[in-house]
DNA sequence: GCGTTTTAAAGTGTCGACACTTCTTAGGCC
DNA sequence: GGCCTAAGAAGTGTCGACACTTTAAAACGC
């Protein structure tokens, strides 16, 4: 079955303060409570997090893989700022891997898959701001590449998560009101996924996946 | 052009004992040097590259996002093993990133491309080993990563490009002398790789390299 | 001799310390 | 006032220390 779940070597994060700083800081980040380009100074994250400099460091160097933060040639940290030339890199990274992720999640397609993507559609229709739309969106998308079963695919599909989420919350702040998502557009797309995801062919599949990828980048610049 | 260069942001790595560490450790994981299941204790790393425990920390944790060591449940660090099942992950996952890495390099690829990668592929028919073909091999495929200009694409290709190596060099361990590469076969799909890169759509190339890649998947098992 | 329990060794997680570097600000000079 | 300079503050890189946990070995009983 394409039911999300571990096949390979299963990646049991470190149970530490680190991984916990981790986890905390990024949600922060891509949240907008530290906007972008703001500095990051150990002693002053390890007094936000209670901690001592040692879990806030391991945390940096996690983060700075996860392109969410930078270090300077001096060796200050900063959240990275996160341009429409960026954005471009990251759409076409997260169209090469969701295509391939669609290709093998249709392989075994189960209806219990239908179902779940089915629903989280029917709650698209219903999103009543952007923020709402953009989870909905997220989440189905990582959906579909958790259906690959290929985990590799996967944890390297979420910094791209990390750092497009990041992107929407800085474009929000400056757009805010006046700025709304194609929302039938969307929701049209993502039927049309299903569709092939269900019952299309690999290749089908995975061209559909391309393409909407692709043509999202085009709206969120 | 397409010759390799930054485009985005530069990634300078820190120029500290932990990227030191890393970058050596790393070599001597890939090349065989510690081999895979074998048990990394901060204690004795620290010893062996003539430093104290923190840097050492700070490399593992790279190498752990990498994908070359693990973490167990109960802290210890050990260089992973990566199985059969795990290469039909990395490649799945490579001919993501390469296929959309050759489409975008063919869009503007340049005569001193061709003149690299032909040279490049001139070399493997004189190939004397299979190490030396690998190396070749793996060069031909950074080159046109790096060709695509999207530098995140290369960044989450790095750490496949490592594991991969690895599994190579410990099937080479097991089968040693009596295990040849398919020299031919590999140096005839690099020149049709070349004639869609240098004179083909950008379709082209993308679908050449995504059944280059997945075929090589199955003489390496 | 074999299995169980106790004890020592080894390892990780976290912390504070300190040297060195980088940034900031206050002072002096014109 | 504007610019350069020089303390001072803030930050990073690295280290050793120590408590706690896990592993390994030795001791013990049978």
């Amino acid at each position: 079955m394409a039911t999300p779940q571990a096949q390979s070597s299963p990646r049991a994060p470190r149970n530490n303060r680190a991984t916990a700083v981790h986890l905390r800081l990024r949600k922060e980040i891509v949240s907008g409570l530290f906007p972008q380009g703001s500095a990051l100074a150990e002693p002053t994250l390890a007094e936000h997090f209670h901690t001592s400099r040692a879990p806030v460091r391991e945390a940096l160097i996690a983060l700075e893989r996860e392109g969410l933060v930078t270090f300077e040639k001096t060796g200050r940290t900063r959240v990275r700022t996160i341009a429409a030339k960026d954005l471009r890199e990251i759409m076409e990274a997260r169209a090469a891997l969701e295509s391939m992720a669609a290709r093998l999640a249709n392989w075994n397609w189960t209806t219990a898959d239908t179902d779940f993507v089915a629903k989280n559609i029917e709650q698209q229709t219903k999103a009543g701001s952007f923020a709402e739309l953009s989870r909905l969106d997220m989440d189905l998308h990582h959906y579909v590449v958790t259906c690959s079963g290929n985990l590799r695919l996967l944890q390297l599909w979420e910094p791209l998560r990390w750092q497009y989420e990041a992107y929407l919350v800085e474009i929000f702040k400056r757009r805010s009101a006046d700025y709304y998502r194609p929302e039938t557009e969307t929701v049209l797309a993502h039927r049309k996924l299903l569709q092939v995801l269900s019952s299309g062919t690999p290749a089908e599949a995975a061209q559909v996946m391309m393409d909407h990828v692709l043509f999202n980048m085009s709206w969120a610049d």
